[in-house]
DNA sequence: ATCGAGGCTGGAGTACACTCCATGGTCAAG
DNA sequence: CTTGACCATGGAGTGTACTCCAGCCTCGAT
């Protein structure tokens, strides 16, 4: 699978594909000519990457699981990947909770006494 | 309240307060002096404006909400309060599905049946 | 043989959210 | 009345994550 195809498959443009490669989220084999070969798994990790960025997670945070997501299936490393998958469910917990937690505020202030809403400022609409 | 104090009690730069009022996310008196002077409300509303962007919204999309948020109280726009709370509470709801779903994915790879990881890639190791 | 679509690289540019700095004004304490 | 902590402004610099571009190569079709 080459680049074109790989970026109409996961919606990412080609320039955002070679920037992951050399951010080193991302290999690819290379052909005889030079061009990019990505194996179809690599729109599975790719789908996954976007997932997680776009809840919150940087690319270093994401770069930083993956060395252990890539050696799944490895029994030497099985602890230390069930370790990292824990840290990362506990990230995650941690953001639907601070989430719950801003639903909770938000509902509060659409309840009918508004006028008790913090955010409102003084007399001048100051905030 | 002066700028210094505010940047205590919050926990941000006083570079950082300058820069959200440049941004029209923060209004403050000034006294005679040319100081900035902030009601004690600007604190809840800093610190709602952080959790809301370490969830990941971003400033503009605070910004987009604020002036709705600064009228609670005004029965005019209670409906249009209502709306932006609502769509608010929504992007809040699909951020936390997410999450959840990034989660449940998560799980799955701990599961003792890795091999069958799609992260993992060919025989070399790649990804 | 050549044409266009698509590939390659390196490097510059952009948007966002700060962060730092130079320069200068204000104020309470000694 | 000076000193030091604090405030002001404008502008430059940083890190992240792209995005665009110039210049060149490769491939399949005509």
């Amino acid at each position: 699978m080459q680049i074109g195809e790989m970026a109409q498959a996961t919606g990412l443009s080609r320039d955002t594909l070679r920037f992951y490669e050399k951010r080193g989220l991302l290999r690819a084999r290379r052909g005889a000519n030079g061009y990019r070969d990505y194996p179809p798994e690599a729109a599975d990790w790719l789908r996954y990457l976007r997932t997680a960025q776009q809840l919150g997670f940087t690319l270093a945070e994401i770069e930083a699981d993956m060395p252990l997501l890539a050696a799944a299936g490895d029994p030497a490393t099985a602890e230390l990947l069930r370790a990292a998958l824990a840290r990362k469910l506990g990230d995650i917990d941690a953001r639907i909770a601070g989430l719950t937690q801003l639903r909770g505020e938000l509902v509060r202030r659409m309840e009918p006494q508004m006028a008790a809403c913090p955010l409102r400022g003084g007399a001048d609409g100051s905030l």
